[in-house]
DNA sequence: GCAGGTT
DNA sequence: AACCTGCAACGCATT
DNA sequence: AATGCG
């Protein structure tokens, strides 16, 4: 069954902001009809690094709430697994695949009817704001999201392009590696954008045929990663072992399997300042300013208002993934 | 963050 | 009542 | 079979 109407992933109110904002430190949050219970509105999960301000988590609740029309692009009927810090990044942090216990009934869950052994548990599946609120308040800081959805596990709905700088990759080959996916992508006629991943890499996110599986998706990439490896082989390594990749990037390709899942767009990271993965235009990749963290929570709003969401032109599309 | 178990 | 603990796991490559 | 890797 699909998730519900769009009404159910929209932004909140100018009421419900200030509802929100009158609850302080703590209390029940009703946000299109559903009642959040918020706790420690004030505790910082992220701490502050050079200009960026510390991100606490009435910082991450306003974030994914703000951001929720856009999540719903790439969380809608797809299981999530959680990176979660509910102690900060000094504490404890943990991932979670199965549903929280205390969740409320009201979060959609999913079991995969594959799964086996540990796998055998509920899912989450995000299927509006009040439960991205939730996940907030379970101190989830980065949502990873299935490249599946729940309805056809098995059908890959994109390509996934990891470009995972190594020790000496500097920013500058990145680049040089992403402007090459660029190239090729433009040559193949293929729709895909590229998004920084906060942290240090960049992805590259291709929409897949419609009835694609993870053997599709995969033999794609990695054909065009091998491709743009050996434009550039000063630049890639192939070897398994980190210690044996002399310090090079890794085209991961291996990333487009059924379990796996990479960082979702707009999502937080865990790491000081809250920096955020945002999709890109591809010409942004010239622009001498963008950097994998250049955008963080307290200034992603602004971000967004200027430029918007360049992954909507994905959304929808269906495009065969040629064998190269 | 929170349930569940242990001290 | 205070404290402690768990909370992911797939496919591929190499040894 | 076990380990490294993401």
């Amino acid at each position: 069954m699909a998730s519900g109407s769009s009404d159910d992933w929209r932004s909140p109110t100018d009421d419900e902001w200030d509802a929100l904002e009158e609850l302080g430190d703590e209390g029940t949050w009703e946000m299109a009809g559903t009642e959040v219970r918020l706790s420690s509105l004030d505790k910082e999960l992220l701490p502050a690094i050079d200009e960026r301000p510390e991100v606490t988590k009435g910082d991450l609740v306003r974030h994914v709430a703000g951001f929720a029309p856009q999540f719903e692009h790439y969380l809608a009927d797809r299981a999530v697994n959680l990176l979660r810090v509910p102690d900060g990044l000094d504490g404890d942090s943990f991932w979670q695949q199965a549903v929280p216990q205390g969740a409320p009934e009201w979060v959609r869950r999913w079991q995969d009817p594959e799964a086996t052994g540990r796998q055998a548990h509920d899912r989450v599946v995000v299927d509006g704001t009040a439960s991205l609120v939730w996940l907030a308040q379970m101190a989830a800081v980065e949502l990873h999201p299935w490249t599946s959805s729940v309805t056809s596990p098995d059908v890959a709905d994109y390509a996934l392009v990891d470009i995972d700088p190594g020790e000496d990759t500097t920013w500058e080959d990145s680049l040089t590696l992403a402007r090459l996916f660029r190239t090729a992508l433009a040559e193949l006629d293929l729709v895909g954008c590229p998004k920084v991943t906060g942290k240090r890499g960049l992805q590259i996110w291709v929409p897949a045929g419609g009835d694609a599986g993870f053997d599709d998706t995969s033999r794609f990439v990695e054909q065009l990663s091998r491709h743009v490896g050996g434009i550039v082989p000063e630049l890639v390594s192939w070897r398994w072992r980190t210690d044996e990749r002399q310090g090079k990037a890794r085209l991961d390709y291996t990333q487009n399997a059924r379990h796996k899942t990479l960082v979702a767009p707009w999502s937080v990271r865990a790491a000081p300042g809250g920096p955020v993965s945002v999709p890109i235009g591809w010409d942004e990749l010239d622009d001498e300013d963008l950097r994998p963290d250049r955008w963080c929570v307290a200034d992603v709003a602004a971000r967004f208002e200027s430029a918007g969401d360049p992954f909507a032109a994905l959304v929808g599309v269906t495009q065969e993934l040629p064998d190269l």
